[in-house]
DNA sequence: CTGATTTTTGCAATGCTATTGCGCTGTTGT
DNA sequence: ACAACAGCGCAATAGCATTGCAAAAATCAG
């Protein structure tokens, strides 16, 4: 099982230290994105900013990538396409729920295309959808 | 021209006090959606606690509405529509312009329909597009 | 194998924003 | 005039993001 995440590592460009591969396998595990704080109770005796480092590096890397949904934290989770370095290619909706305060991506649901008035120029887009989820309705 | 300013605040019930005033002239002078801090640098001698007492009790009320754009402050702009307290009506485009950091309303355009995977149910949507403005070209 | 260099890690510290508590003040209503 | 209440200003707190620095670990060169 560590061989796996391990070669997910080192296919994104990233040197597959201990604690990288712990924060990897607990990303895996997760259904929906989680935050900084989240991440640091999971793998509890590690070092908060060693975790923020080794999501930055992943982020960097784009193994996963981040979310404002606007609860003030910032959430992170896997991509799930074929994001390069410096280049994040999932533009999909994310989903914030207002009662267990999760955040999960809806891949499947793209952003649709919106015009802007004359000489504005699109470089991202982020939408995000509040409201209560499948699980607590 | 202050008795104007009074009428808005009375007719959404808001007490209009000297301090209330001020930030509503304030606001009505921006082009784009501003920030606590931005308010406490353009109203200076004042404090940044009343301030934002008074930008909560605006929101409150149905007369400003607030925007989280991503850059860590939390960004306020007057109601174009009829929001009622507690309710707001608008359901607009958001744009954050990477050079200028102005945050501006895009009111023509409205949100599409997101639908969402069964169970899922929908109680606010949050669209902001980042990019260079028209000023910025 | 050993010393040097780079990478990673952990701790301390900082800065910014949002938010609440509390007492003073000024206004309103009786 | 007095009581009740709303608004204001100050102090204080809490949470998150981010950086600097030094020790530790891994990698590289000779």
């Amino acid at each position: 099982m560590t061989e796996n995440i391990e070669v997910i590592l080192t296919q994104k460009n990233i040197n597959p230290t201990a604690m990288r591969l712990l924060v990897l396998d607990f990303l895996l595990k997760q259904s929906s994105a989680i935050s900084l704080t989240d991440l640091e109770k999971g793998l509890d005796p590690s070092d908060r900013i060693t975790l923020y480092r080794a999501l930055k590096k992943f982020e960097e890397k784009g193994l996963v990538h981040s979310i404002d949904d606007g609860s003030g934290a910032t959430k992170y989770a896997l991509c799930e396409n074929d994001c390069e370095a410096g280049h994040h290619h999932d533009l999909h909706v994310h989903f914030f729920c207002n009662t267990c305060r999760e955040t999960s991506c809806l891949p499947k649901h793209h952003i649709p295309q919106i015009s802007l008035p004359d000489g504005f120029k699109t470089e991202e887009v982020n939408l995000i959808v509040k409201g209560i989820c499948n699980k607590c309705i």
